[in-house]
DNA sequence: TATATTTAAGATAAAATTGTCTTAAAACTT
DNA sequence: AAGTTTTAAGACAATTTTATCTTAAATATA
């Protein structure tokens, strides 16, 4: 896999929630089964990105969490970065510190301009974007496809 | 990082042995000690390498490990893959099983092309390719950089 | 044949990731 | 004000990855 576990959970939920209204907040708790996440862990990562300011949350009934900005205005890389940090974008194949055009690796030339293509494209592409794109063609986002979109 | 510090070590170590003559055995302790990696640990990683026929390896004196084709035709993904496995070069970015063009899921017509690209880089790009590359320029395969080539 | 060298293989340990559980704090409801 | 609901936070456990250590097996050399 290109990204964490959690990073995958977090890219899921996201991605509902750019798929429904953006006024009231949603329990993790509802979350969770919806997306067949475990609450706990779902909630940890949820709080990561609420700490980043992602995402808004309240506690107490009518509480949850709902995205802090539309999702046509919140980029996958965000969330990636939250989560995963910013590696997958910037960092060589091999491994190296300070790898880059002054000092390179072997394979820097060579992957160079696909990475650039990876930031491009979770720079480029948001939130709404992909709920769109799930909504309309009612593509599933969990490993059973019970999921129903909003 | 894109992928794990075992695959890493492995295309380390790969393009070196791709750097020098492939007639001899290199024993895995010089190779550990010049690209500055914990023997035991190496150790392993070579014997999966080896376990896919990618290494020959000898024991006793003079033993050791050396490519078991040219480095000309070992292509950096046959290194990726006896490690870390196909998924970076097939699987979809939200880790659906089964995801691809009958049964996408969101991300999948966005990540499709620059996946397919991976795969292509990695198809095409061998292991010769990367040490000419670090050789003719001295490019460092090691954190360091003290690492010399052969 | 005996010895030294080197990979193979498996046990063990440490660290990171993933997942669960409990308690606290905040906000709503009655 | 009391009780319920929900996130926050931290302890704890399981799993995977990374790393180390020990013993066995094979090969060369003397």
């Amino acid at each position: 896999m290109i990204f964490s576990t959690s990073c995958v959970y977090g890219l899921r939920a996201m991605i509902y929630l750019a798929s429904i209204s953006r006024e009231d907040y949603v329990s993790i708790k509802e979350l969770s089964e919806k997306l067949d996440i475990s609450f706990h862990f779902l909630t940890k990562i949820l709080q990561q990105l609420t700490a980043e300011d992602i995402l808004e949350s309240m506690k107490g009934p009518k509480g949850g969490v709902r995205l802090s900005k539309s999702g046509r205005e919140i980029m996958l890389k965000e969330v990636v970065e939250a989560i995963d940090g910013s590696a997958i974008f910037t960092e060589c194949v091999l491994g190296l510190p300070g790898c880059g055009s002054e000092k390179p690796c072997p394979m820097h030339e060579m992957w160079e301009d696909t990475r650039d293509e990876i930031n491009e494209l979770f720079t480029t592409t948001s939130l709404q974007d992909m709920s769109k794109e799930g909504k309309a063609k009612d593509l599933r986002i969990t490993p059973d496809g019970k999921f129903v979109w909003g």
